[in-house]
RNA sequence: GGUGGGGUGGCUGAGUGGUCGAAAGCGCCUGACUCGAAAUCAGGUAUGCCCGAAAGGGCAUCGUGAGUUCGAAUCUCACCCCCACCGCCA
């Protein structure tokens, strides 16, 4: 939710941020219009209710009895309104930044650096897939007979990658001399407090996923119709409610935590888009980043969840870019967010591996996340959520990035400890 | 799934129809004492919303929602969640 004061007081600006986000301007004319009665029912209503107190405190049954009808009345009206006042606050989308490209779509999206040089085969190099199947680590064949589109068994040493990534991330994020010097590199003094790795749950109640404004789009979920459950599509669903209807004292944030998943995503709308091997599927494994931060410090702390992406995928030798994306391509609940891109030799292209979002007040807003101040006063917390590793599209950049003229896998130098081999293949 | 107990402010925890937005302790803030700190003492310390330039005033909130009543933290109903024990089970 955004700000009712900012609503208010300036209707133009979120008019103009609302239409950069490609959702209807008239929500901000609906919700004003559906306010300003609202607030004159308010009015109304609580001189009713003081009148009935002192009524109660005389014991005066028959005059309160009366007034009583009155309140009711008003309520019933106040309720009314109040829907279609929440509805229109719920649907207007959080306020792109200041620096956000202004776009459309995709093509829009501003790249900010490139790192890394794409390597020079001197054979042709082959996709995912047909390294994956030859290897016989990849098997979507029996996936499709067994689970349909869009599944995967990973195998054997794709499974040992899998871990592999997960306890480089760990190592990495919990190292006290490593989340130092990141965080310093990103900004002198940035709080270098280290992330706790969680396993979330899995699923979510509605109520709940509504309050983290990712329920929507609705199609892209799946539902459990006998529990009136939902399975996450990433676990930033069920760590970002964490400390939901909260306040936290200013002294414990930031509050950092890396949490990893199975993710369910019905990929709905992109029938026909990357249906070969493992980069679209109905079900991945993912490490994502949840941060709690004081609003000051939130933007610093975007950056530091980017800087952290780019010190893991770099520390693969994958080369890869950073881009800005625009306003009418990022999600509603995001001030500024910026992807990561690896190289995919197979696809010669830089696919999307990581994503930083920076959801400042919006999320915290309608999840009753606070913070407490040392002088007293509350607010909310700011929030940012970002990608560690996207399992499965990071073992896709190293298979590919790192195959050999005979079809065999070499494993970056800072997985060869967990993965226990050099060569895979 | 069964039985029992319970959800109260940043935390612990009292309160079973009116004087309760709510005792007490912890924590936190301010002041005194101190060279300074600790300890001690005194005072302060929930949130949201509405009206107001402000001072201030008002309304709501004791898991959530509905209800009974002139009046609800306290009574009724539904729901959610937690704990204990039993059963079942990876």
């Amino acid at each position: 939710m955004i700000d009712i004061k900012l609503l208010r007081e300036n209707p133009e600006k979120v008019k103009k941020g609302i239409t950069a986000k490609k959702f209807d301007r008239r929500l901000v004319d609906e919700f004003l219009e559906s306010d300003g009665k609202w607030r004159e029912l308010v009015k109304k209503v609580e001189e009713l209710r003081a009148e009935q107190k002192k009524l109660s405190g005389k014991r005066d049954i028959e005059a309160g009895k009366k007034n009583k009808e009155l309140i009711r009345e008003i309520e019933a009206k106040i309720a009314e309104v109040e829907k279609i006042r929440e509805a229109a606050h719920l649907k207007i989308p959080n306020m792109p930044s200041d620096d956000t490209p202004i776009g459309d779509s995709e093509e829009d999206n501003k790249v900010l650096r490139k790192v890394g040089e794409p390597r020079k085969f001197d054979f042709e190099p082959k996709d995912h897939l047909a390294l994956g199947e030859s290897l016989g680590i990849i098997n979507s064949e029996s996936a499709g007979k067994i689970s349909g589109a869009r599944f995967a068994y990973l195998m054997g040493d794709a499974v040992r990658l899998e871990f592999a990534l997960v306890q480089y991330a760990f190592e990495t994020l919990t190292n006290p001399e490593t989340i130092k010097a990141i965080a310093e590199f990103v900004q002198s003094g940035h709080s270098a407090k280290l992330f706790i790795p969680v396993v979330p749950p899995a699923m979510i109640k509605p109520a709940v996923f509504e309050r983290m404004a990712r329920l929507e789009p609705k199609e892209e979920r799946y539902h459990l119709a006998q529990d009136d459950l939902y399975l996450i599509g990433s676990a930033e669903h069920t760590l970002g409610p964490l400390h939901m209807d909260e306040t936290i004292l200013e002294e414990k944030l930031p509050i950092r935590y890396v949490g990893f998943s199975t993710n369910f995503r019905r990929e709905a709308g992109s029938y026909g888009k990357d249906t070969k091997g493992i980069l679209r599927l109905h079900q991945f494994d993912k490490l994502e980043l949840e941060s709690f931060s004081l609003p000051e410090n939130s933007v610093a702390e975007q950056n530091f969840f980017v800087a952290i992406q780019e010190y893991l995928i770099k520390g693969l030798g994958i080369p890869y870019q950073v881009v800005s994306i625009c306003a009418g391509d990022m999600g509603g609940p995001d001030a500024k967010q910026i992807d990561v891109e690896a190289w995919m030799p197979g696809q010669n292209k830089y696919r999307e591996t990581h994503t930083a979002d920076l959801m400042t007040d919006y999320q915290s807003r309608r999840l009753g996340t606070k913070l407490k101040r040392k002088n007293g006063k509350t607010e909310f917390v700011h929030m940012n959520d970002a990608t560690a590793f996207a399992i499965g599209r990071t073992i896709i950049a190293i298979l590919e990035n790192y195959q050999t003229k005979d079809g065999k896998i070499e494993v970056p130098k800072v997985l060869q400890k967990y993965v226990g081999k050099k060569i895979i293949g």
